[in-house]
DNA sequence: ACAATACTTTACCAATCAGTACAATATTAC
DNA sequence: GTAATATTGTACTGATTGGTAAAGTATTGT
């Protein structure tokens, strides 16, 4: 039993391979390219990842949700200003590149790639970005029952606003990849977090 | 000179393209079921079409903008309160069919698939909402001046606000396809129009 | 009839794709 | 050493891709 031991760790690997089907997509990133991008050989790959480049593709998917959560959680946690943190999450986006304006969210981006050919990672995408959406709404109700937020709107319709903004900016910024343009779009839009 | 004369209308077959480049985008709309969408032979569409596929998602861009856009002047042109049918145009997403709001926004799709690989298509894509948002911004002008509208906020800004909830909606709409949630999020995202 | 253009159909090409097969090597436990 | 697993690299498969070539037919004006 137990001969040689895993050289590569996966968890990096699939960091590695983020990028590559962040800035492409699902079918236009190559195996070629991504097994480049993760270090490791073709024989590694399929032994490792047994259903391919789908099954990969669903793992960046599902690691970078927990990932990115876990930071704004994190941030959420040592906030006394609940909903300036979440403010703040929007009002990072105008802080970007312009390579990462033409990037856009990857969630996003799968929707707009999929829904119409695989509906399994559509679904999963809109599972992430549910999740997003949850961490929202838990912000939302906690600040309507501190007096934080004076909009009485319904806590649910509000997270779904914002998961729209979040969806929004993920393509406008490929329309306008300038920061200055991005930040004057956020600060109108979060004026309804009042 | 003068011999047989075309037999098919190319803003047809044009048009007949639209709906295969709309569900599926660029990349994975094979010109094989462009073909058959369309109606016609491979000859006569490569000697019709010298660009190939990438001339005719130029043009489908370019017929559908300039058809959606002079619908919506119509309606503009013949509405008594250009505010009430401008927000009648997000109104409406909430009435498609489920497979309408999976196939979302052809523009905002084609930044989503070809930001970083396809500058032309991408600047083509950026283009054509832009003159979307222009129409916006025409409306909101007259809408200050008349007194109609009494949000006083920089029209172009609120002209970009609008672009950015017609890009989230296009992405939105695919995780929730059911018009009694998308009425919802319209209506509170048009809100900030007073 | 003749030239000119439109059109269809089929065969073909070179490239790319995801995935498989396999032989060779490496590293561990025993 | 032996068994077991990890890894690499290469060669290959079968399918699909967008586009080209060409031969033959159709329809017009002159």
């Amino acid at each position: 039993m137990s001969g040689r031991p895993k050289i590569f760790d996966e968890d990096d690997v699939i960091r590695k391979a983020t990028t590559v089907f962040w800035t492409k997509g699902y079918e236009p990133a190559s195996t070629e390219e991504l097994l480049e991008a993760m270090g490791i050989g073709k024989g590694s790959f399929y032994l490792a990842f047994k259903g391919g480049k789908k099954e990969l593709f669903e793992r960046v998917l599902e690691q970078f949700s927990k990932e990115q959560l876990i930071k704004f959680r994190k941030k959420l946690d040592d906030s006394d200003d609940q909903v300036e943190t979440l403010k703040d999450l929007f009002r990072d986006i105008a802080t970007g590149t312009r390579h990462a304006h033409q990037k856009g969210c990857i969630f996003g981006n799968t929707l707009a790639e999929l829904s119409n050919s695989d509906v399994i990672l559509r679904d999963k995408a809109v599972n992430l970005l549910h999740r997003l959406e949850t961490l929202f709404l838990d912000v939302i109700r906690k600040a309507q029952a501190s007096g934080r937020l004076k909009n009485r709107e319904n806590p649910e319709l509000i997270a779904q606003n914002l998961i729209t903004i979040w969806n929004g900016l993920g393509i406008t910024r490929r329309m306008y990849p300038d920061n200055n343009v991005l930040r004057g779009i956020v600060e109108m839009q979060l004026q309804f977090l009042r």
